[in-house]
DNA sequence: TCTTAATAATTAATATATTAATTATTAATG
DNA sequence: CATTAATAATTAATATATTAATTATTAAGA
């Protein structure tokens, strides 16, 4: 009879994990104009020359039609900027434009510390343990055999 | 010089987990017709003969202003249904019908088969440290001197 | 090659999240 | 008692999530 206590269901304990640590570092991206989707992106442009959408979707964990938006806006900010490929024009490449670009050295360094901060609030066994576990759910999440697996 | 790598963020790597677990719920929600913001606001009925919104907002983790329209919705249904406080009428009280109680013996089995699976597919004490993480996430989480604790 | 099956991105419709403002009501204080 | 400060719920505006459908393009197979 697994399941009786809602409140402390693994789903809930990992919503009320994200409330708890998200709003210190959303309260960075708010001050820089900046929604966590739209952090999201940008963090994973630093990190690439430029990304096909749909891999961008992945990196983020922003679904595609929501990434459309995001990107939209993004780009109307003047930070990113897309472009078709040429060798499948069905892909659209985002990349950071110097604007975005700058936005890394003086965010960055803020949310880095935070981090610091979350880290040091748990002691590492606890922090290296929760990895573990967190790793996991995100492997072994789709251990059953749903229709995707057939 | 932690937060090298977004991917294994502490942050993205509780959202992947959420992204992994949940949809072998939402599709037991969905073929049900609900949501799962409409899910768990039943959930926490069944367990509470009437509770007022503000707390619901808590137990279910669903912002206050998100929670009116989930309510609206699930009345539009004649699952649940309100009534305001004559002690306090500030306050609204909601309450599950006889029809959203007939739902708690149609959907909790399916939910707490999906849920001991998900628990077998870890060993018991990845499950037990992962819990002690997520719990250690959300009570110390605000550890800083946010404005909210001054 | 022609047709059909994938794929990438977008659009559309509805439901939620987020933040700020508003309304109604109650508590607190001079 | 009158005024002001909280509180509960709602409304409003904008951004996302979710699911299904659509468009454009490419890949596959007869």
């Amino acid at each position: 009879m697994a399941m009786q206590d809602f409140s402390h269901s693994l789903p809930m304990m990992l919503y009320r994990a994200l409330d708890a640590v998200m709003p210190r570092f959303r309260r960075i991206f708010t001050a820089a104009g900046l929604t966590e989707q739209q952090w999201r992106v940008l963090r994973v442009l630093w990190e690439h020359a430029e990304i096909a959408q749909s891999a961008l979707a992945g990196l983020t964990l922003i679904p595609a039609p929501s990434l459309t938006g995001v990107v939209d806006r993004l780009t109307a900010s003047g930070l990113i900027d897309r472009r078709r490929s040429d060798s499948d024009r069905r892909v659209v490449y985002v990349f950071a434009t110097p604007a975005g670009r700058k936005l890394e050295e003086r965010l960055m360094p803020e949310v880095a510390q935070v981090y610091a901060e979350l880290k040091a609030s748990l002691d590492d066994e606890t922090w290296a343990r929760l990895e573990v576990g967190l790793q996991s759910l995100a492997a072994g999440g789709g251990a059953s055999l749903t229709p995707e697996t057939l």
